[in-house]
DNA sequence: ATCGAGTTAGAGAGCGCTCTCTAATGGGTT
DNA sequence: AACCCATTAGAGAGCGCTCTCTAACTCGAT
């Protein structure tokens, strides 16, 4: 058998870049033969195969994505959308200030983590109002990504049940407020929060305090009822309570709080590292040692947390286990459009260091 | 003049998406004047255009990106890359670190407040090795994105060479370690650095020292260069200093060792304000009083100086501007190819607020 | 009336790719 | 020697859109 052997080979592709029938062309085979070895290789001869590969590489051939996503319908791109309130509150953070914070760092990475080795990229997005909701679904519609991963700062965020009453892919980090035909990933927060109230109590604590969330993340209140639930077990049924809101600063004022009406507290459970830090601060600044005259415990094991002086004891929230958790139910449900919803909750662990 | 009523008015769009031609068919027209109404409209009947305005909603109607990208050439998309170090150095920052640094959080904020309003969303990628590098040229080359918008975390980046030989679109954040015939924004490190010099001496100080930022940072040099000419033109022509690398511990340990060599330091400089911010702490442990004994100056204006106690007297690091700035560069570019590589250098200017 | 310029709508040719359908070939059965 | 099935390569029909080119029509000026 003899392959075409092509007499005026590929003429240099003048203006734009080669398209495929160039490089069919230069290789003296079809269109399809040469689709066929780029994509997935079946039944094609290796003696071809091996000719297309050079046909390409001389061309310096790359497949234009625009015109396999017309006829695959497949983007090959996630949107990556961080999703605000449901009204415009005054407190909201701003795009900027989400990047700065530590978690959505961790779940970008994740995500990042296991869509790169797969040659998927996320598009970055932020809805926070109705408009910005809308161009969220009109860019999934256009086709310009397959699904959406949703990081909501709030519960009561509109833009999940939009996105299950479309119909469109999609994966949120954490449990909407409200039972939504969608697929997320979460923490099992009840049990992390036991983890550390047990811990507390193994320590010798008696008069133990804790700085909860805001009160309409179901996180942060589920953090709370698992560790006031724990803390009763074993005999503490009141614990104070001063609510923050994941800040450095909502955490300084909830510590100056709890030690002006405890002041003979000896520890403290802050429901995230953060606010545990913030805590540290102000328990030095009052004299106080940790762990020595009262312990603390944070929750997520941020970065901040090994890094504090001393060293946060915190719960380990693997926020980049779950992240990447998400970007795979995405993935599994963009191939499988009637794949029904899928949730995955992570068990916590504690982490010693020297705070508590 | 009549248009043709469609007898039977678009069949339901049974499994798919409406596509244009259904609209045409509910709307009486042809392909190509939906195609005119939708886009920018020129020469179209005013009636036409509402007929067809009301056949869009009736059937739902979304273009698809794809297909348009075909035909455009334009992918209506941009890519956000973030870029590691020539070699593999163990130092490197992992993708989710760099997202926590409230530098890049700034970058990111400003880039998409220009480009949500114009309907663009940045594609995020990392570029760490010759590999992740590679993909980020395929990536542009297939037509993935229109161009790049590039943040290096190190001068020495080979990305930017690369894609100006490709030539392709990019604007880099930040003057590249050697001249490449490539678009970039920039602060003017110098000008900043001697109104620190400037500030620190209106204020009495005379035994000033600096904490550096990496050698091998173009702009952390010229800031030392800056803070150095200044501080001779007062008088002094030996400023001493540590060598930080931006990091919070590495101005603790830079702090530490101002103090130890110079005790009677009474102002510092230091490269960026995460630094300065160790350095309050430093010198608060070691009993010195921020202003009053220590007049500290930081650089960047970024959040933590606002935050930090006492508030940080810092220069302003236009960064969300800058970073705008990139995104209309890169706009243009991708507008008018054989466009110059055009470059943009913003003003510093001095933010007194309580720690000098 | 006749012409030419200006405006508006439709026809149709692709953009570059995938994928089905068909044709050709090769080897094992009967 | 005739047949069938499996394997491999090519032909060609779109995917949904934009955009040029042309036809039709309007209107003011000759």
């Amino acid at each position: 058998m003899c392959y075409k052997v092509p007499v005026n080979a590929a003429p240099p592709p003048s203006g734009s870049s080669p398209t495929l029938e160039d490089v069919a062309r230069a290789a003296g085979v079809s269109r399809a033969t040469v689709s066929r070895v780029i994509n997935g290789i079946r039944n094609v001869d290796p003696a071809i195969q091996e000719a297309v590969r050079q046909a390409v590489a001389a061309t310096g051939y790359v497949p234009n994505q625009a015109a396999r996503s017309l006829v695959t319908r497949r983007a090959g791109v996630v949107a990556l959308v961080v999703s605000g309130a449901s009204g415009e509150e005054p407190g909201e953070p701003s795009p900027g200030q989400v990047f700065t914070d530590p978690f959505f760092g961790r779940v970008a990475s994740g995500i990042i983590g296991f869509l790169r080795p797969r040659g998927i990229h996320p598009i970055l997005m932020f809805a926070d109002d109705a408009e910005t909701r809308a161009q969220v679904l009109t860019y999934l519609r256009q086709g310009n990504a397959d699904g959406a991963l949703l990081v909501s700062t709030h519960a009561e965020d509109l833009l999940p049940r939009l996105l299950a009453d479309a119909g469109l892919p999609a994966v949120l980090f954490a449990r909407p407020a409200e039972p939504i035909p969608i697929s997320y990933v979460d923490v099992e927060h009840r049990t992390g929060a036991k983890l550390a109230a047990d811990h507390l109590v193994a320590r010798g604590r008696r008069r133990v305090a804790t700085i909860t969330g805001p009160p309409n993340l179901p996180a942060a209140q589920a953090r709370l009822a698992g560790f006031r639930d724990a803390m009763a077990v074993h005999g503490h049924p009141y614990i104070p309570c001063a609510e923050g809101n994941f800040t450095y600063h909502s955490g300084e004022a909830a510590m100056e709080r709890l030690l002006a009406e405890h002041p003979g507290l000896d520890g403290v459970f802050a429901a995230n590292d953060v606010m545990a830090q913030a805590a540290l601060f102000v328990l030095r600044q009052h004299g106080l040692r940790v762990p020595e005259d009262v312990a603390v415990i944070g929750f997520d094991d941020s970065s901040v947390a090994a890094a504090s002086r001393p060293a946060l004891t915190t719960v380990r929230h693997p926020v980049e286990d779950m992240a990447a958790e998400m970007a795979r139910l995405l993935l599994a449900r963009v191939d499988q459009p009637e794949r029904p919803a899928t949730s995955i909750i992570f068990e916590p662990a504690l982490v010693v260091r020297e705070s508590a």
